[in-house]
DNA sequence: AAACTTATACTGAACGGACGGTATATGTGT
DNA sequence: ACACATATACCGTCCGTTCAGTATAAGTTT
């Protein structure tokens, strides 16, 4: 029943499987939905049984908290070593950018989870830390574009939806990227700002 | 059991009463998620009773494809009016981005649910029609980026991306538009197009 | 216009099945 | 021997659906 051993010497084999456990669930619960996913579709992506599965969950709904949580931790803290740096706000967009879709890429199935159970996991106990650690983020994407129309690089004529704009762009992408696919994250990011900086039409 | 009247007389009022079960439908499936919802939630939602609900539905899935049923033929249907009138590409592009926004902003609920269960409900009977209309319009809309291309116009470095990158931020707008907010849906068209085409960097 | 017949709108109880979770048994490595 | 890993069978509950029945409105006959 989910108890984590206590000799240490199988407690990294414990913990290994259980990220296996969580990601596999990441990636069924993305394609299936988390509430249309039973345990027996859970079952058959682990390749446990139910005694077994049960042995590295203490239940269904901790285990999709286990996929959301903890995903946006290591993007802050990315986040924050860029921004601790002292450059003008172009780089910093352009370097947050890239960390962060390199994070979506990595965590396709997780990112899509999350977007689609969000509403339904809405004042649900442990969902608070999460949607708290997105806001932080986007408030940290919106600093940079603040500090940009402040020193006059950036002249947006609403920078909220400049933000919006962005967030858009690359919480969407989680939906068509495709890891064999023609670009990498870090094309799509150098793209995407390229876009959101001097737009698409030709030089008059 | 979700038979509707073949009296003339009564067609008209099973018809409005049925959309609006079919809307309110859309309301709870958006906040809760499909699966989510039980049969009470929406009973709730009609006000009609248990019976009563399954005099305008055959059952739950059926509700669900009638949501984001016909969604898009009216947009499609708009789209292809813009674009029979000869137009530069910007114009173009831009009355389609804001012909998109005023439905999207009028069929919130029916979008996020789309958004929501687009991936649970693929190979489903009666779904390649909707996949097909939204795959249409983004078709017409990748049609005017590369008319823009090809006339010099539009000068993206990678058209596929442009699109993706509209996409995104037109679709995630439901997760944030509030219909008493600051910004109409017309607004928000023309501020996405001015950034997408000129960007948000200060002209040097 | 009154009486009658049928189509429609709605009710509420009950059913059948699926699902999440648990208890218990049996290996398996330390 | 003990802790841990996995297997199997089972339980209680919830949920979508059905159905027999009632009330009412629409159409028809007299």
């Amino acid at each position: 029943m989910a108890t984590p051993p206590t000799r240490p010497a199988l407690r990294a084999r414990y913990e290994r499987r259980r990220q296996e456990v969580v990601d596999a669930a990441a990636k069924v619960f993305a394609l299936r939905g988390y509430h249309a996913t039973s345990i027996e579709d859970l079952i058959e992506a682990t390749g446990l049984t139910r005694g077994g599965l049960y042995h590295y969950m203490p239940g269904k709904r901790d285990l999709l908290l286990a996929v959301v949580d903890e995903l946006m931790d290591p993007l802050l803290r990315r986040a924050e070593e860029i921004l601790a740096l002292p450059q003008a706000p172009e780089a910093h967009l352009r370097e947050l950018t890239q960390a962060w879709l390199e994070h979506v890429a990595s965590h396709r199935w997780h990112m899509i989870v999350f977007s689609q159970e969000r509403r339904t996991l809405e004042q649900e106990p442990g969902w608070s830390d999460v949607r708290d650690a997105r806001a932080h983020f986007e408030q940290l994407l919106a600093d940079v574009l603040e500090r940009g129309r402040r020193d006059g690089s950036f002249s947006m004529r609403d920078p909220q939806l400049g933000l919006l704009m962005l967030l858009g762009s690359v919480n969407y992408t989680p939906q068509w990227y495709d890891p064999s696919g023609r670009l990498g994250p870090e094309e799509i990011a150098t793209r995407y700002c390229d876009m959101l900086l001097d737009g698409i039409r030709s030089a008059r």
